[in-house]
DNA sequence: TCTAATTGGATAGCTCTTATCCGCTTAGTC
DNA sequence: GACTAAGCGGATAAGAGCTATCCAATTAGA
């Protein structure tokens, strides 16, 4: 790391830079487990000179991620403060999904990823307190179902992720109609259902759509 | 294979009958990636062995899994027997889903895993219409929400798989409370909702699952 | 007793990671 | 322009895992 060492060279700055770029985007398209090389190829450097900068793939992600989870933070905070507590569930649900359906690297993280840093899983444990908080306001306002706990966001965290990272690349919107579903089935004094937010796929966009998320699993 | 050919020596086919033991246990609890050496050494013979009696992975899947697709079958077409279309629609469902929670294999097969035989696949196409049958059942009758189609079916199936796969070793029966508030979600005009069939699992299992659910993703 | 069938599992050959090393290039100084 | 420490690239060693083969030793069954 260059903390506060002799500044690096010009040329090396810049490499570092661009290192860090390819990581961003590669960890966000692809996941925590991209691997060091492909980030030297992408980033148009080679691989030593990676290994030379971040001898440490958890540093790479700590710098690159805190930002992220900080942001998930927020959400729950200005979520926290709407005054109207089943649209302020709702609101976290939705941009905090949006989030995640941008980064994959940040929904693995969520999810608890191994190859997480720890400093980060932690920060995301900060989170888990104002969820708390959310899922009991909601209740206590008769809004939410009585007997929905705090983990059951997680669980439901867990189902979404699934339908994100199988529609990435054919339906990258899926994931809000199955969310609705879900929220609907949470009040605790239903109404009669709005129509849902995204149409379902096509019966073969869903075979493209399962292959998808295998090969996207290993990969 | 030994389709008529001359019957194997007595030895041989009790091994052979021991892999398929073994191999029926390991594809049930870690899914259709085993390898054939961990067959063998599970059946307690030598790798040669597996493979001279089934040099092609594919027919030793097959061989197994025929009879499972076979059962789901055979409760889709139960369910369509039933005169209450949304009954039926939970129970197939419910019954479902405790077929595939047993079965890790039989779970990966109907998501479209890698390395199943296309004959397989096939068979599994074959419940579609079936399903298809039993949604629109249950939306003529007023009870599933008109804009609920059978593509759906497969995508409520492919996030209770995941909770599924997550609480496989610590709460095997999670899944219920998160089907319970699906199909609370899919009523076209919803009561008020019944308790929960089963608790939310502790912060701290929580924790456990999702560890669990990575590692087992992997190997 | 004899032999053809069968066996076990070491191992060759893959693919895919991680991480290092070192001859060559370049920035920046004098 | 000459010099040198910093930096570079990427071939490659090392290691983990999987598939599939091969053959000396064993065994069923006539």
């Amino acid at each position: 790391m260059a903390t506060s060492e002799r500044p690096l060279r010009r040329d090396a700055e810049r490499n570092r830079q661009r290192i860090l770029d390819a990581a961003r985007e590669l960890f966000t398209e692809r996941g925590l487990a991209v691997t060091l090389n492909d980030i030297a190829h992408h980033a148009g450097v080679g691989v030593g000179t990676v290994y030379r900068r971040f001898p440490d793939r958890v540093q790479l992600i700590e710098a690159l991620f805190e930002q992220r989870l900080e942001q998930i933070r927020e959400l729950a905070e200005a979520a926290l403060a709407d005054p109207d507590p089943w649209q302020a569930f709702i609101r976290f649900h939705e941009q905090g999904l949006e989030l995640q359906a941008a980064d994959r690297g940040l929904r693995e993280l969520l999810l608890g990823a191994p190859g997480a840093p720890e400093r980060l899983t932690k920060l995301s444990d900060q989170l888990r307190p104002l969820l708390a908080e959310l899922v009991e306001r909601a209740r206590a306002a008769g809004e939410l179902r009585a007997d929905f706990e705090p983990e059951d966001l997680r669980v439901i965290h867990l189902m979404l992720s699934a339908v994100i990272d199988a529609g990435h690349d054919i339906a990258p919107e899926l994931w809000r109609r199955y969310l609705a579903i879900l929220l609907q089935g949470l009040k605790a004094t239903p109404e009669p259902p709005e129509p849902l937010p995204v149409p379902p796929v096509s019966p073969t966009q869903m075979d493209e759509l399962l292959v998808g998320a295998w090969t996207r699993r290993r990969a």
